[in-house]
Formats: C-alpha cells, structure tokens, sequence
DNA sequence: CGCGCAATTGACTGCCCTCAAAAAGCGTGG
DNA sequence: CCACGCTTTTTGAGGGCAGTCAATTGCGCG
C-alpha cells in the first residue's frame, strides 16, 4: 500500500518497476502481447500506461464508467457482471491472469458491466486510443486483438449454451472443467486449486442458487469425483466430470 | 438461380450487379461501412466478393468450416446455433438485416457455431484477409469493425442476463421487445411486424418448451398486451412489455 | 377433402427454488 | 485459549414454475 513514492522522500521502488514490461512478464505468451517479436513488444510496453493494484472486493470499472483502459490481468481473479432494473445482478464471467477486461465497452465507449476483484490483484492499464494507433503499425498486434475478441464471443456462446441448455448438476460440472483448464493452460494444475469466488457467486453464474451448488458439492463429494474443503478443489474423476459436463453420464 | 451466366451465353444480369456496392445499400448506415467517405467505401466495395443468396433452411456454413470469410446480412433472418456433444441444440441469436455473421471464427479460423437462414435471404461475402488489409489503410473502418465486435460481445452479456436471471414472462418479453426495437432501428414498425422463427426455436433461444412459449403467448393475448396470428405480431402495449422485461411489472 | 406439420391446451411430474434451521469458518477480544 | 458474533455453507422440508407427456386444434397444401 506504501509502494508509491511521495515527492519528497525516497522512492521505495523505482518507478521503472511499476511500468509494465512486457517481455520480463510470464504472461507475454498468453495476453496481448502474444506472438510479438522483441522491438513489437517494447513499443506496446510504451503505451502501456502503469500497473494497478486492485485489493479484494475494490470496483476496477462500474457500468456506465466512461471508457479510456482496457485491462490486462496480471495476477489475481475479477467477476464481471450486469446489474439489471431492479438491482439484480448476473454474473457473466469470471477472468484470471492473462486475460483482457473491458472490450464491451468499445462500442459504446462506456462500460456495460461492473468489474470486481475476488481476490488482490494487479492489472495492466492499456490506453484504447494508442493502442488503436499501435494497430496501425503492428499488424501482427492486430491480428492478436480480434483473436482475441472473437474468442471473448465464444466463450460467451458457450455460456449462453451451459444457461440455456444444461441441467444443474451438467452446468456445475462444466463449470469446474472449464476452470481445470485455464489453470492448466497457465501451468497450474487441473486437478487441485482454490475457488477464488464463493458458492454465491458460483450459483449466481451458473443460473443456480447457493442452495443448490452447495447440494451439487455434497452429491460429486459422495460420488467420488470431487474432494472439496472451503474453496479448496480436488478433482478425483476428471474423465466422469468431463462427461458429466457433455451430457453424456450423470451422476446416478 | 440461374441468374450466374455462363460462359458463352449471354449474361441474365450484369456481373456488377452481383458485385457488392455498399454506397446504394440501404443499409451503408448500418453495417460495416457505416461513417466512411465515398473513397473508402468503394476501396471496400472492391473487396467485397459477391453477393450470395441462401434460400429459406440453407446453410451459411457449418461448426468446424474453415473461416475465410464474415457475411453482411443484405435482407433476410438467420439463426446461430451450438451444437453439443448429444446434438443438441442452443440458438445463441437470431441475426437481421445489416448485421455481420462469422466474427466467432477470427480466432480458432473455423467457424464455432452453424448459422442457417430463416427465410430467403441474401449476403454480402467479405474475405476477412482482404479486409484486414484495409484495416491499415482505414483507420475509420477498423474501429468501426471494433464497434461491432465490441456489440456482439455486449448483446451476448444481455442474453446471459436473460437466460441467466429471469422467469419465463421476463424472456418472452425481453425478446419482443428486443425484435421491436431492432425494427424500429431499420425504419420498420415497431410494433407491428412477422416473426421469422418458430416458437420451437424461439423456445429454445430463451431456454424454454415450445409448450412454454404458447402458453406465454396466450397469456399476454389475455392480458391484451400482444395481438398474434400465426407469425403475425402486434404490441398493443409496448411500456408495459418494457416494464415486464425490465422486472418492474408482473401479468398477473 | 385429407394429409402432415405446427401450435395450443390440459393434466401431471419433477427439478430446482424458497424458507428455515443448524453447522462450520473466521476474525475479534477477553 | 476459549467465548462470542457474524458470515458462509450445509442440510432438510415443502412448494411452485416450467417441463413432460398426450390429445386436440388449426393451418397450408396437394
């Protein structure tokens, strides 16, 4: 919290450090940056406005907000979700390390959804308007970028199937098939991790209620497919998870 | 069909006619070459294939199709659907006049979901590598096309909020409602207008039974909100529908 | 007119929600 | 260390909304 350096005392960082810098990140193979050749990345590294601590719980965008950033995740998890008439909320996704927050604001330039953090995090500050002027001159960041938001819009196909065509227990077990995988493509493992959003928050997502996730829990405990303690995960059965999620077995 | 010519006949139709031309396309406001000057939409134009017909229950292209192109829909209706793993389906939009079809595929570069035309309908072939070469020379169409993309992923969310959040009258509603106003944008009535789906696939967009959708219907016919015979619709109460989707009011 | 398909209506069922209470975590302070 | 209060999660009982199944009606078309 005392990272950043008055004016008149000494800095406790340099200010170097809270820059992004693409190439040192771990990160580089899977954010924006990805396929960049050396020079490409220190260019996008120089738009790159700062690093942005997000505490638990803190708002990093409200609908409405006037929009100037997209934002790269750099550690930690955030919700994103809609707030409808009567106050209600919807989920509509949970992102994690390496990936981009706010590109459905593009259109409107105002944010359409309310981003929060589940955990401490840090994000990437990227100015839309020099990174417009980035496509220009770095085709290859381009391509990137609409691959980008067009795997955004798949990943909400795939959700608008799990709400509207899958039963609790399928939607439950797709939900946990598709975190293994992201922890997976980040090298963490598919089998055992930490929920970093809490049963409401599952079952909000997922069209369910707490009730209902917790009721889920209990039944793949007793199954055998699942070890769960607080939010820590074990997946005992990924295969029988996998079909359970593609319709094919259930859990009788 | 015979309109294409032959090689020795004389040509039915002019070859320009075939050829796109989006300064007399009634929809240049609209689709994708909405703001340019007249230089820029003739370098567009020049891209621009051709103009292909899909007759009624035709197939654009197929989950798994290699992508090589997006589609601007001239005149017509078209659905998206996911297929799952027991063949089962989820409609994940209904697509009209003006609107762009493909962008689901910029990232794997096959097409994720099948698109099929609900009447006969007409499109306009874009070859999305030709397009991204204009994207260097013009500036405007590239945030145009980022508008555009920026609102798929923003009426997804919308869908997830419906198919996530709200009861049956809520949906129905919300969809009307949603109809309404994207005739209303094309200069047709917004009250009065044809459904070009079955309320079999109506029902499966909003993760309903098709027995669902007929008792909805009949129940706003009662409440005297909603005139329908066959597909012919009429909104006799279109800020009570609001108030219905929006969740402030109830039909009973 | 008769056929086939789509839509409507009714009766019943079941999945998941609602309501309620108990149990388990978790931080705070004695 | 335990007691305490607060929040989150679990578990149970019962109800309701929408699904399932089945029969009927309506509509287009040869």
């Amino acid at each position: 919290m005392t990272q950043t350096s008055s004016c008149n005392s000494t800095p406790l960082v340099s200010l170097d450090s809270l820059r992004a810098n693409c190439a040192s990140c771990s990160l580089h193979q899977l954010c924006l940056p990805m396929g960049l050749d050396e020079t490409d990345m220190q260019r996008l590294d120089q738009i790159i406005g700062r690093r942005r601590r997000i505490a638990k719980d803190e708002i990093l965008y409200r609908m409405d907000d006037p929009f100037n950033m997209l934002y790269a995740i750099r550690f930690g998890h955030f919700k994103t979700y809609q707030v409808n008439a009567n106050g209600e909320r919807q989920i509509t996704g949970f992102q994690m390390a390496g990936e981009l927050l706010g590109m459905d604001a593009i259109s409107t330039e105002r944010h359409q959804c309310d981003a929060m953090a589940l955990e401490d995090s840090e994000v990437c500050e990227i100015p839309f308007r020099q990174l417009e002027d980035l496509f220009g001159h770095i085709p290859n960041l381009l391509r990137h970028f609409h691959r980008i938001m067009s795997q955004e819009i798949t990943r909400e196909q795939n959700v608008m199937l799990l709400l509207g065509n899958m039963r609790a227990e399928q939607k439950f077990a797709a939900f946990l098939v598709n975190l293994a995988s992201r922890y997976q493509t980040r090298g963490y493992s598919s089998t055992t991790f930490q929920l970093r959003m809490s049963r409401e928050e599952i079952g909000n997502y997922l069209g369910l209620t707490i009730e209902s996730i917790s009721r889920l829990i209990s039944k793949f405990k007793k199954g055998g497919w699942l070890r769960v303690s607080n939010r820590e995960v074990e997946i005992l059965a990924p295969e029988r998870l996998k079909a359970i999620a593609a319709g094919t077995a259930t859990c009788s």
